[in-house]
DNA sequence: AGAGACAGTCTTTTT
DNA sequence: GACTGTCTCT
């Protein structure tokens, strides 16, 4: 490879928002590192991978199959760029969907191109931090000042429950979380108030959904707030009406990259397009990089029509497939794409192996019920666990997330370490949104959301009546609610006790305020959780939970050092909601289909393949036929996520919203070929009506007797195949599953032995079931009678001293 | 105002 | 079944 192109473009502009020392410092370090050795980061990639890297210049839209290396492109590309001086870090626009790809690709790009390059790439994030950036610096023209709040999904539905109300509305005949779901939706379609279409704009409160729009949106610049739409359709507001701030931008991002270009919604098609647009017969470098295939947020808005028309927006644009699949096994490769064929809208790729070794079929394995599910899959787990493989390699990927409870039980029971991953996360925990509540209303004292959560958290004496009375004042002096408090609280209006309780909450955050100045944050954050009594609240509190959310705060604390401001602190909140848990320990990975997408592990397992599940109900009933595909695109991308050994299961029992349900198999499983698939050996039933053996106790049998005979639920033509297949196997070639007891389990397990740092009748905590006393002790595994969960069986490492 | 009982919703997926 | 929100009683 030459760079003879590296200089056909004239100097990169400076620059003007970047400091010169910085951007200079950053190529000349780019450019020593091309010296020292000339495009090292080329090598290895296969053809079509570096025609991608190196069409630099015009409209490139890259079709990546999954498993292809598709990041490894828009990196490299990256890293290209900046090594050949196309332009400086500060002039390369590139957009990710999730906070973890964006943190991703920063770090490859470094491991390309040494070290702390990246930093001075501050327009590599996501489309809502960019549109965040966006706004901070020029937000005043739409009406927002530079210190404005983002809400999230719980402040919008409060926020809009209070704009029901004043509309005089019922706010149980029209919930505000479906009102929350329309505007979202009409912001995803880049949709102003005014620009709703006739016929959708009455489908709310007979006839009102426009006019609650726009008032929230009113509520919401009052609040100085935006929420997540706001941070797209703000941007595009921006630049449509200020020509010069768009121009500005364009100028400034002369190389465009866009990772996940199927999941782009409206709104972000439009602010994309805007930045892209370049002057007549001048054509803009933008490069996105997708696949129709992997397209599963619909349901939020995406629109896989935006990869299709990509020809059609930026002409002569040039099309590279990435077809080459590195990451999975011949078959496991074979059954996703015979999978994924069943679908017919999409572009059409073939995705061939690059390795042709066959390795294990996909296996496709039925239990009775989801507990057996969960049971089995964590014996399979131990197994392959001490066959070598590492714990950090398994992943169990479910489709919706109650599914995940089960498997946590079952791996608390075992001993065995699990992650879960964009589970129930820090942020959203109460006491820290409690937290938060408390730094926000210091930072920015209109927030009058986060008042409300806390004046009376912890009690203060102020109940609904205080706080109407607070409400109707702010309304009519048209302040801010603290404001409003505090003029209140200066008055005869209300009675001496809460006069006085909201006196001194008022003068509190007047002072912490104060203190923002010249207190170092994390210090001040200690002071306001102690002194408004938040901590006393927890520490009084005698339930299980609270020393975990005393421990909680105590990391909240800690967390806040590593920002520069407590502003930038709660920015990264509400932007990235999961707290990048570095955790290096060895675990199995639980988690979500959707939030697979773009990980890959040597052992996949694929639970929950049952009719009305996965597919799920409601995006059939929702989006029928278009709903369908999406849900196959998502099994598709489950079973792309494995490089080793895929499992598939299905069981005839599950219980949804807290009623056993009989279950068919998902007509997925009848789309899987029959030459890579295999039909695990049943494990044991315990047979039709022996359900008291597997039943987790206080159900009995009698739930299960409505159950057809277990055979007959499976008739569909996959499924015979598939059975037909496992009877022509080999049954020697696989280990015969007797039927396990726990018992024997603790006899394989208790090899770990060593004794008990706990004794009998001895208190103890444990994080997910709470206080209770040791009633046996076995090894390292203790039976614990938990004051609130019943009798369970633990490994002592999960349970500490009280 | 606060504690406790009760009813109703929820479970798709996320920035 | 779990959680939230509302109602009722103290």
């Amino acid at each position: 490879m030459t760079h003879s192109n590296a200089d056909r473009h004239d100097d990169p502009l400076f620059d003007p928002q970047t400091p010169a020392p910085r951007a200079g410092g950053i190529a000349a370090r780019a450019q020593a590192a091309q010296v020292s050795s000339p495009a090292r980061y080329l090598q290895g990639l296969n053809p079509e991978q570096r025609d991608a890297v190196e069409t630099t210049e015009g409209p490139l839209l890259v079709l990546a199959g999954a498993g292809t290396g598709k990041t490894r492109v828009l990196t490299t590309r990256i890293a290209h760029i900046l090594a050949s001086r196309r332009a400086f870090p500060s002039q390369i626009l590139a957009v990710t969907f999730t906070n973890k790809a964006a943190r991703e690709m920063k770090v490859r790009i470094g491991a390309l191109i040494g070290g702390e390059q990246t930093e001075g790439m501050p327009w590599l994030g996501t489309f809502h931090s960019i549109g965040v950036k966006i706004l901070r610096r020029h937000g005043e023209l739409v009406g927002l000042r530079s210190d404005f709040t983002i809400l999230d999904t719980d402040d919008q539905i409060r926020l809009m429950k209070q704009v029901i109300q004043a509309a005089g509305l019922d706010d149980k005949r029209w919930p505000a979380r479906q009102l929350a779901n329309l505007i979202d939706g009409w912001k995803n379609r880049g949709l102003s108030p005014d620009k709703i279409p006739d016929s959708e704009a009455y489908a709310f409160a007979n006839g009102r959904g426009r006019e609650l729009y726009t008032a929230y949106q009113e509520r919401l610049k009052t609040l100085n707030a935006v929420d997540f739409g706001d941070l797209l359709t703000e941007c595009v507001r921006l630049f449509r009406e200020h020509p010069d701030v768009l121009e500005s931008f364009q100028q400034r991002f002369r190389y465009i990259l866009v990772d996940e270009y199927q999941d782009t919604n409206v709104a972000q098609y439009l602010w994309l397009r805007l930045l892209a647009q370049r002057p007549e017969g001048e054509r803009a470098n933008i490069c996105c990089v997708g696949d129709d295939d992997q397209s599963i947020y619909g349901w939020r808005g995406a629109e896989v029509a935006n990869i299709l028309r990509f020809d059609h927006d930026f002409p002569g644009a040039k099309v590279i497939r990435l077809e080459r699949n590195y990451r999975s096994t011949g078959h496991i490769l074979a059954a996703a794409s015979c999978l994924i064929a069943q679908n017919e809208s999409r572009l059409g790729k073939t995705l061939f192996p690059a390795t042709d070794e066959m390795g294990a079929p996909v296996l496709v394995a039925s239990g009775w019920d989801s507990s057996e599910e969960a049971r089995s899959i964590g014996e399979d787990i131990e197994r392959k666990q001490r066959q070598g493989i590492s714990l950090n390699e398994i992943a169990i990927l479910v489709r919706a997330s109650f599914q995940m409870r089960e498997f946590e039980d079952r791996f608390v029971t075992l001993g065995l370490p699990y992650r879960v991953i964009g589970g129930p996360r820090f942020f959203e925990r109460m006491e820290i949104r409690d937290a938060l509540a408390y730094l926000r209303v210091t930072q920015n004292p209109a927030d009058g959301l986060a008042f409300e959560r806390i004046v009376n958290t912890p009690k203060r004496g102020l109940g609904a009546a205080t706080i109407q009375l607070i409400h109707s004042h702010a309304r009519s002096r048209d302040i801010p609610l603290l404001a409003a408090a505090g003029e209140l609280a200066a008055t005869e209006e209300i009675k001496p006790r809460q006069r006085q309780a909201l006196g001194d909450l008022v003068r509190n955050f007047a002072r912490w305020s104060e203190m923002l100045e010249h207190t170092p944050h994390p210090e001040l954050a200690e002071i306001i959780l102690e002194e408004s009594g938040y901590i006393e609240m927890w520490q009084r509190d005698r339930s299980p939970e609270a020393p975990g959310r005393l421990e909680n705060l105590k990391e909240l604390v800690n967390n806040l050092g590593e920002y520069d401001s407590l502003g930038g602190f709660l920015e990264h909140v509400s932007l990235v909601m999961d707290t990048e848990g570095g955790e290096t320990e060895e675990a199995v990975s639980i988690m979500t289909l959707h939030s697979a997408k773009g990980l890959e592990f040597d052992v996949v397992y694929l639970p929950g393949w049952e009719e009305g599940l996965f597919p799920h109900q409601r995006a059939l009933d929702e989006s029928g036929k278009a709903g369908l595909e999406e849900e196959r695109r998502l099994a598709y991308v489950g079973l792309t996520r494995a490089r080793r050994h895929a499992t598939i299961w299905f069981v005839g029992n599950r219980r949804v919203h807290g009623l056993w349900q009989s279950t068919l198999p998902s007509r997925f499983i009848d789309d899987l070929p029959e030459d890579h698939v295999e039909v695990a050996e049943p494990a044991s039933y315990g047979g039709y009506g022996g359900a008291g053996h597997y039943g987790s106790g206080g159900y009995g049998g009698s739930r299960f007797e409505r159950m057809e005979p277990f055979d007959s639920a499976y008739r569909t033509p996959g499924w015979q195949r598939a059975k037909s297949n496992r009877d022509r196997a080999d049954p020697r070639n696989r280990t015969g599953r007797g039927p396990t007891t726990l018992e024997g389990e603790l006899v394989a397990k208790s090899v770990i032995g060593g004794t008990s740092r706990y004794s009998v009748g001895e208190r103890v905590f444990h994080q997910k079931f709470g206080y209770g006393t040791i009633h046996t002790i076995d090894g390292n595994k203790l039976t614990i009678d938990f004051e609130k969960s019943g009798r369970k069986r633990v490994v002592d490492s999960f349970v500490e001293a009280t």
